[in-house]
DNA sequence: GTGAAAGCGCTAACAA
DNA sequence: TTGTTAGCGCTTTCAC
């Protein structure tokens, strides 16, 4: 069913039958109730390519994940989501599994379908291409990663503030020794996380041991050796580390060496994940806003999408400023910190 | 960048052009690699919506997810985006919420945006809406509820072969009285497995009682309160749960009312999520195969597409017997059940 | 082996 | 208020 047999069976011409789809207001409403009429009945949905190819916008944009299975990556997606849909816009999805050939691939793929944007998230390409993109005058925003923060729009976490937060907190609880377990996965974050561990020792003139600050994996297997290998040569009386699996490998390494976790070692992770309030002890952790990082993004994705459209009609094409957002994190205080009064939390 | 000025740049016609892109073997070699450089130089890309004016296919299909946050769902759709991507084609991954409205509107908006086909995982549809999809030549695959198993194309999991085996299990590892936590939520499954939980029971001729069969809310909280009640009317020896999330929380339950799992009372769940290995004890599940649940919806999908394809040429429409596939579960035996062996094992 | 031109379904400028 | 018609960028048939 396409318009022209609308417009047959109305007994107008196709012209009148666009106008009802586009500017109704332009119809008498007599002729346009006839043809909604016969648009229902028929079922009638115009031909997308047809519309796309006088438009050329597809209501749809390109969200970028690293790793599917990852919740912590799915929240910021579903935020991503929300607001994609709610505007109207709808999403391709694209997991990238943490390959820079997938994810070029992928990118490909969105910007021959002609998607109306991007979303980046923690990507891992450079920044050349990540330009040639927007080259082609295909709106891009980051999530997460700094890296690329120079030139383009970022919404990301001053991860620095949330280490402090914590190792500040844990010093509060009394613990006067303090490791860190550091992984390699967000680069950026992950030292901005050191630094500011460091920081906070400094401030409070405790020593910087490097017996107590270990590169692990970014897993609950590399958290488990680290812990290990940081309580062979003395254990601190807690651990600081920069994912909340790294906390669940350290917690599990403590218990094995029969040791007790909060009154021997106290441990506070990052991420908050879904399980820390599931495992025993629940994990003291650095909670971010992920789903407020999506949601963010994709406002600040349609804000470009839009002012571009704009822009087209002035031809004022003065490159804008790149924006930046940047979102703060909160302590999730649970049983793991030893904090006296949240010892004995639920959720 | 469009054909007309590659072939003005090639200084040949648009035909031409066009044919080094569909069939090249129509193209002298010399053309042809003169076309081609430029392609390559002026770094032309088809326009999709002309292109697909012309073929209407989108090598795009639609995927239609319950719930993003829940890791099962989306190891199946992940399962499912594997072979999308290794055959071409890029997935739209709609999250509905558990929401019927939403979920209708998304498969409108697929419909709209012409993909070539469409995966629904445990659909809240009715049987009449799916039906509409499918007249409008757009092939769906259901994965999950067998609820519209009649004439729709399904993978589904046997899950009473699934529970008679964990029951079994259960019985083998000597416990004499077993109870069941069963949700509400997968309604069929559940169903399935409660008659295979039965089953067991009578082959081995033990009772089946009132006081040992709860119905509960598939959460943690649902699988607390439940196992409490039972508990209180006289505890069973082992407690199977029709959904890992159940067991979580009678694991609780009991723990609150100082019995010991798997010692006083073992714990089996039902779907093998993420943190069952991480909980204390690590929990007895029963593993669905999602990534292959995905795979398989995914293959038979792309049987469809093609297979529609080449209908289209014989133009022979004799509707085919829709297709199913049922996928077996597998035990995951670890402390919580009490199996003398598995006892201290780690993952 | 190549080109001219019709047509895919729709929008919008222009005419009436 | 409505109709006519020229595109949008591409594919393909039919000539040559």
């Amino acid at each position: 069913m396409n318009i022209k047999q609308i417009a047959k069976a109305a007994g107008v011409s196709v012209a009148t039958v666009s106008r009802v789809m586009n500017h109704p207001e332009n119809v008498a409403p007599k002729t346009r109730d006839k043809i909604l009429k016969i648009m229902e009945e028929e079922e009638y949905k115009p031909n997308w390519f047809a519309q796309g190819l006088n438009f050329n916008k597809t209501k749809t944009i390109g969200l970028v994940i690293p790793h599917m299975l990852n919740s912590m990556y799915m929240e910021i997606a579903k935020g991503v989501e929300d607001v994609a849909q709610q505007k109207g816009y709808i999403t391709f999805m694209c997991n990238v599994e943490k390959d820079t050939e997938i994810e070029k691939n992928y990118i490909e793929q969105l910007l021959t379908r002609r998607v109306d944007g991007i979303i980046l998230m923690f990507s891992s390409l450079d920044e050349k291409f990540i330009k040639s993109v927007e080259e082609q005058d295909v709106p891009v925003v980051l999530i997460g990663e700094d890296r690329c923060a120079k030139g383009f729009n970022t919404v990301k976490v001053n991860c620095r503030i949330g280490a402090e937060n914590m190792v500040y907190q844990l010093i509060e609880n009394g613990h006067d020794s303090i490791g860190i377990l550091y992984g390699n996965d967000p680069q950026q974050e992950t030292q901005d996380m050191l630094e500011g561990y460091k920081n906070v020792l400094k401030e409070n003139d405790m020593d910087i041991s490097d017996e107590y600050i270990k590169l692990v994996e970014n897993t609950i297997e590399g958290g488990y050796l680290g812990a290990k290998k940081m309580m062979a040569s003395g254990a601190p009386r807690a651990i600081f580390t920069t994912s909340d699996e790294i906390a669940y490998g350290a917690m599990d390494a403590i218990k094995d060496s029969g040791l007790k976790v909060p009154e021997d070692i106290a441990v506070a992770g990052f991420g908050n994940a879904r399980m820390s309030n599931l495992v025993e002890p629940k994990l003291t952790t650095v909670e971010l806003p992920f789903h407020k990082m999506g949601v963010y993004g994709a406002r600040l994705l349609f804000d470009l999408i839009e002012s571009e459209d704009k822009e087209d009609n002035t031809e004022n094409q003065a490159k804008e400023e790149p924006r930046q957002i940047i979102l703060q994190t909160k302590l999730r205080i649970r049983k793991s910190c030893g904090h006296k009064e949240r010892i004995g939390e639920m959720f």
